[in-house]
DNA sequence: GCAAATTAATGATTTATTCAAG
DNA sequence: CTTGAATAAATCATTAATTTGC
């Protein structure tokens, strides 16, 4: 979709000029002086209508709140796919960088159709979910004293295992702060067909940064 | 300093390539005996060593907490840039989309170096913030009547401008599922420094799903 | 006046909660 | 009811602003 550079500018907001001043309230007077960073300081040059209300003009595009996502909207993982996430998981993997994410999905794709995000929030929720499962059972239930020697067998084994792999992943600590990938993508939703040649998909995120700050 | 695309996957890890099958590890009979739904179940292609510590192997890379940036590690807004970035808050926007902070990130580039994920975080913490000042405010202070006769002039008037465009945003409403797209990106934060020649970092996220499902 | 130490803001992550598809 | 998707809340971490001691 060469959507993008839509209304690019439909000036008649606050053009009120250039060098403006912008607004900005104080927010912090002991702001140091800003440096000379723009050539050009014409900030106006967004079309804050279309941001805000895109749907204000004509409306051409239905969608009143389920959009028209032609096959399905949300991922549907398949046995395979849940197979490896989960071994990943048990391995130790609880927060995949980028470069990870891109790569399991890249591998989970051959089975069923996947996006990154899918991966990133399926360990999210996985995370989430199995620590409500363990609070829950160690609250509610303090019977069965098995429970601390039969069913974790499997537990005991696969820790012990990846224990050589990866020291304790976290499970407990909250705040790692351990990557600084960021596991997002801009990617609109509406590359989920099957995209035949939708190759050059380049969307030129930006420009070009006329300077370095 | 011409970091960029430093690692770029120090390929090595897994190009067992596509119809792999074999390789790898099997590191799990737990499979659950995945059902047919797949062309080839030959899940094991993943090396998930890799995954669980990639630095398990030679420590050829330096980086023992901070990574290199070279330029700075988290971004910097200049006065244009929150200038503007307020001014589509006060405008009603809350949570921009992928586009939306696609175009946004492209104008504020203008100004400085930008990310879209700076744009996206600015919002979810101007909009925390201004939520938590808000709370505050109402519970500490029933004092002060001036409090909305002096200070806020701009601000009246803007908002009064701004209602015109949008209708109450929502500014409490908690969770709208509003929009489907989804605003993050994986960049891999690498693409910090001015970047040169940097155009064609077409960077194929996603190779190309091999089916679809 | 300057630079280290301190504090205040705020950018960036992770976790918790909620909504909604199947 | 299960779980994928999305948002909000909590909080970590880094930078800028201010203070302090010289």
């Amino acid at each position: 979709m060469g959507n993008m550079k839509v209304h690019q500018l439909s000036r008649g907001f606050w053009e009120h000029e250039p060098s403006l001043s912008l607004g900005c309230k104080r927010l912090r007077p002991l702001a140091p002086n800003l440096q000379p960073s723009s050539p050009d300081n014409t900030v106006s040059s967004l079309d804050l209508k279309s941001f805000i209300r895109p749907e204000s003009g004509p409306r051409n595009r239905d969608s009143p709140q389920v959009e028209t996502h032609p096959g399905g909207t949300r991922w549907n993982p398949t046995q395979e796919q849940i197979g490896i996430l989960e071994m990943l998981y048990r391995g130790g993997m609880r927060t995949p960088n980028a470069q990870q994410i891109e790569q399991i999905a890249a591998q989970l794709a051959k089975y069923g159709k996947i996006e990154g995000k899918n991966v990133f929030y399926w360990f999210q929720n996985h995370k989430a979910r199995e620590r409500q499962k363990m609070k829950r059972s160690s609250l509610g239930l303090s019977r069965c004293a098995t429970t601390r020697n039969s069913a974790p067998i499997i537990s005991t084994i696969t820790l012990d295992t990846r224990v050589e792999i990866m020291e304790r992943s976290d499970e407990d600590s909250p705040y790692k702060r351990k990557c600084k990938n960021w596991p997002f993508e801009y990617l609109e939703e509406e590359s989920r067909s099957p995209c035949k040649e939708e190759e050059n998909r380049t969307l030129e995120l930006f420009p070009l940064h006329p300077e370095g700050r």
